[in-house]
DNA sequence: CAGCATCCGCTATGATACTG
DNA sequence: CAGTATCATAGCGGATGCTG
């Protein structure tokens, strides 16, 4: 059996919702150079606050992408890693980070394109 | 020069932005396949309203990701096709879905697992 | 058919303060 | 360090009605 996305009632929307997510898919770039804590995590990625920042590790754990490892040190030290699951997702969001970093540059001219023509004013 | 998603002032993080959204993706997914019109669109893509259709629309024609095509037929068509630099993404986007379609019962599990476990109560 | 304008509730997110 | 809890708010997104 295989999902479809487009069906709003299949679980496969659910997967999309959060792929399709922001700092998710931060998160998931940085994990899959690594295993990193959470400070680190926050401090790498520009902007995230630390409430969202734990939101999404909780939602990425839950579904199973990303490991949580506590040491009980003192203060505690946490470490997030990729599972296996998360590692193969990992691929596919790459190359939309690749994407996106390679050709910014276009969408920025076709935006000005765009406000400047016809459709402006 | 090429951007870096994980500084909150790149351009990047915009584009990032618009392929972190649900509808968005949707659209590319069904666009990739050939163009289609408004109509289709909304009725292929399952629980989407006119209006976010319309908004997802004008703002990947913004992007110059999708081009839009008015016949002026009575009544009118539109037709929406994909640009060459957005099917350049259409091949990163199709790795998500494909990815979304054929692991979310891993996922469902792992929540499941997730939820019945120590983390519950 | 394709789309715009308006009203409006919900919730996602950020800021802040507190804990072990 | 790594969170949790609470509050305030912007804007996402749905429902509805109108147009060419």
């Amino acid at each position: 059996m295989r999902g479809n996305v487009l069906d709003p009632n299949c679980p496969t929307r659910k997967v999309l919702d959060r792929v399709a997510d922001k700092w998710s898919v931060l998160v998931l770039i940085l994990l899959a150079d690594g295993p990193l804590r959470f400070s680190q995590l926050k401090r790498q990625i520009g902007g995230i606050s630390q409430k969202m920042l734990t939101q999404t590790l909780r939602k990425l754990e839950r579904d199973g992408l990303v490991n949580r490892t506590v040491t009980p040190t003192v203060p505690i030290t946490v470490e997030y890693s990729m599972t296996p699951l998360g590692r193969s997702l990992a691929g596919a969001v790459g190359a939309i980070r690749t994407w996106a970093e390679t050709n910014f540059d276009h969408i920025v001219t076709a935006q000005q394109t765009y406000d400047t023509s016809a459709q402006a004013g």
